[in-house]
DNA sequence: GTCTATACACCGATAGAC
DNA sequence: GTCTATCGGTGTATAGAC
């Protein structure tokens, strides 16, 4: 049987939540104040305590909600690859790229440390890891097995979006090198060319 | 002729600087308050306000002391590259892995937005984009003149780096990346190979 | 010119009444 | 659960001592 009382409590947090992020999209992840998000959901800050424990604890549930997206959404995409390997490498990277590029405060959350105190939890870093763990499994399929390969891999994609990020956002200069990138990646892993040649 | 008054105001100036730095490297960088700066060189925190016009100046001063050292020591490498362009190539990204990794605090304080409110001034952005002009120079000698082709290669190098700090600090899980990546981007852009072959 | 004492507004967090 | 009241701590402005 239902149980209304968890489900309005839930709802509640939810609503806290999304506060939250729209406070931060709108004046920076780090500028959020309790009494902010506590007077857009019509509270006073200290009710805040009885949804979540800390300031940080808001911050650990925005980083899960984040990661469980980000996982989603690349489960989804992983399903359905073009067959050509090379393309499908493409395709993840576009993917996890566009996905961190269309929400400054969402990628600061997710990968950069821009929140003094802030350590996700093991809980809320549960998410990330499922994220890498299937990116491992689903380059094991393309051919890419060794975590050294895979290591070099993120490392460029995340270069490039934290360089778009920082220096360019709204921009393209840097989302316009990333097939370019992937195929150098390719180049160097062995993964043959899909079809016609490389520039 | 030396004017003494001149020179108290900068070795105090500097003297304070020394003490927001190693408050930053044990704290971490936005843990340091001008009542513990102000403390370890025998101030009040307000004392601060007639060396510096506020908080954020302070971490604007320390931020243009890490570019113009990282303009120096760059200078200093680009001035005795190896012959072989793809070993220069080497030499120059390691030479600054090795900087940005070797302090955590400098290197949030360069690369990442990690202070709250702050944004480097003009004139503290300068030896940042001194670096940047340097690497232009020196890698047209090295026969990569494209801009599209340096933004590549510096978004690699500084992805390297990121992924260092973040997820292996103290370690070399991805320091051992960087000379294969370089050997990655060289043969992108068509770089001959130095001496033997490439793995 | 430097430094101090004081004060202010704001923050995250806690205690206790209802 | 939510409130009011309040705490200790922060960056910072200002008045005034030396």
């Amino acid at each position: 049987m239902r149980d209304r009382q968890t489900e309005r409590r839930e709802a509640t947090r939810l609503e806290i939540l999304d506060a939250a992020w729209a406070l931060a999209r709108e004046n920076g992840l780090s500028q959020i104040t309790l009494r902010d998000v506590a007077n857009q959901v019509g509270m006073r800050a200290p009710s805040l305590y009885s949804h979540f424990g800390s300031k940080n604890a808001i911050y650990d549930a925005m980083f899960a909600q984040a990661w469980s997206e980000a996982a989603l959404e690349m489960r989804d995409v992983a399903r359905r690859l073009p067959s050509s390997p090379r393309t499908a490498l493409k395709k993840l990277a576009r993917t996890f790229f566009d996905f961190e590029v269309s929400d400054l405060a969402r990628h600061q959350l997710m990968n950069q440390r821009t929140i003094p105190g802030f350590e996700p939890s093991p809980a809320a870093y549960a998410p990330a890891v499922q994220v890498l763990d299937d990116l491992h499994e689903v380059m094991a399929g393309l051919g890419v097995r060794d975590a050294a390969d895979i290591d070099l891999y993120t490392a460029i994609v995340s270069g490039l979006i934290d360089a778009q990020q920082a220096n360019d956002p709204g921009g393209d200069r840097w989302s316009r090198l990333l097939d370019r990138a992937i195929d150098m990646f390719a180049d160097n892993v062995g993964i043959p060319e899909s079809v016609g040649r490389k520039t």
